[in-house]
DNA sequence: AAAATTGGTAACGGATCGTAACGACGTAAA
DNA sequence: TTTACGTCGTTACGATCCGTTACCAATTTT
């Protein structure tokens, strides 16, 4: 069983990338590279990410910017700044965009990553729960409603439905990414944050019990459907208001 | 039960382009050749295509506004671009127009063979869904309507239609090359991403089975018609609204 | 007409999925 | 500490899916 933390490294340049993932992946972290802002966007959508290591400089949008739009759009994962120049300006700009840290290059790998620890180790000891994109604290689905702040499911009926941590935390991760599939390996770097093992087969047992929770017929399930070889899929709409 | 990466190799030169094929499956991949940008672009159209290794020197078309159509054009397949010339400005440009690695001729097989496995690895971790042209969650044709969002299909006379997901994904095939002879080998890439294996008649069966949920008779089919030595054809008008 | 090729599908079996049962673990109360 | 309880993951077994095999029919070739 690994929660490692999961880092999206975000540089132009194919050999920092890979050299900075070969280090982090070494010293026990798991690592996602993307080549640019578009690619980061997948990456975040795709994964639960802890932690982004994002180059300054680059084609395309910058890390400027890019930080600024995350920031505007309300994700909150803490970001370390990489940046060629080592000037105090630069530092405080990115830092005022909401980076986390700051590294010149050309950096020492050990120091990124016990800066990476330090951020993380902040981070954890705050608020464990991570500002997501279903924070307006209420969702609607199919009849069903969804409370953030509580952590509480209420059916179409009006009856509360109490979810265990995990069952609500998987429930998240589907709503979060509805009508798409997802793989149990995704479904668990969400729900758990952590990698599936060989015959893993957690996640389906964890399927059936919200389905059974959420009353959704395993033979014929109009909410969560299963998509043989693929994962599941959440299939109602989600509505935030 | 292959899935090997479907690599397509576009090069002018025939020497290259079969000693780059013959290196390449011989190393587990599938690979499919064109020689210009008009057997590249039919290529992409009759294949499932998981990366190109696009010569940037052709006759005709160059790879760069190859590379710049196809971006326009909203394909997101991966790309690694050769070029004769290990001049830095062509790297650059490459990379602007959207290839996702460059490599300088003349350059070692196992090179190229290492950043397609790099690439490949970087786009498994992220594309969760391929943006398919179905992505408009609805289809209509002969009276039927697929639901690409829950993957469900209804018949004309509003009934729901469980589907398997292999009958699912055969269907989805079908639908996005409509009024087309699809051999099974490229229905096979399709929907499984796979090539087929000698004797493979799974594609047989699957249709077998999508005709009798489709209700079409198989001695006078009128949605999926049989072409004897050729495979498969999907009569029906399909309509995105 | 006979033989060979190709396609349709029933039937069988391996792979995948659903979930009951069990146990390990953490937490709270006694 | 012990006991009780809830949660979560593993194991195990039955159900379902889907690819292979096999056999027959239809079509083409000889």
């Amino acid at each position: 069983m690994e929660t490692k933390p999961h880092i999206l490294v975000v540089d132009d340049d194919r050999e920092i990338r890979d050299l900075l993932a070969r280090f982090l992946v070494k010293h026990g972290l798991r690592v996602t590279t993307a080549r640019d802002g578009v690619e980061m966007g997948k990456a975040l959508e795709g994964w639960a990410v802890d932690l982004v290591v994002l180059d300054l400089m680059m084609p395309g949008e910058d890390g400027l910017s890019l930080t600024r739009r995350l920031r505007g759009q309300g994700v909150g994962v803490p970001i370390i700044m990489l940046t060629a120049m080592g000037e105090e300006t630069d530092r405080i700009v990115g830092l005022e965009m909401g980076a986390d840290d700051y590294l010149a290059k050309p950096f020492n790998p050990r120091e990124l990553l016990a800066r990476i620890k330090a951020v993380l180790r902040r981070v954890q000891t705050l608020g464990t729960a991570p500002p997501s994109p279903s924070d307006g604290s209420r969702l609607h689905f199919a009849g069903w409603e969804l409370d953030f702040a509580t952590r509480e499911l209420i059916s179409p009926e009006g009856v509360m439905v109490s979810l265990s941590a995990g069952e609500f935390d998987l429930l998240q991760a589907f709503v979060e990414h509805p009508r798409r599939v997802l793989s149990r390996d995704q479904l668990l770097d969400f729900s758990r944050g952590r990698a599936a093992v060989p015959f893993d087969r957690s996640i389906d047992i964890q399927v059936s019990r919200l389905r059974r929770k959420l009353a959704d017929d395993p033979k014929e399930p109009q909410l969560i459907k299963t998509v043989r070889g693929g994962g599941y899929l959440f299939t109602a709409e989600v509505e935030r208001r």
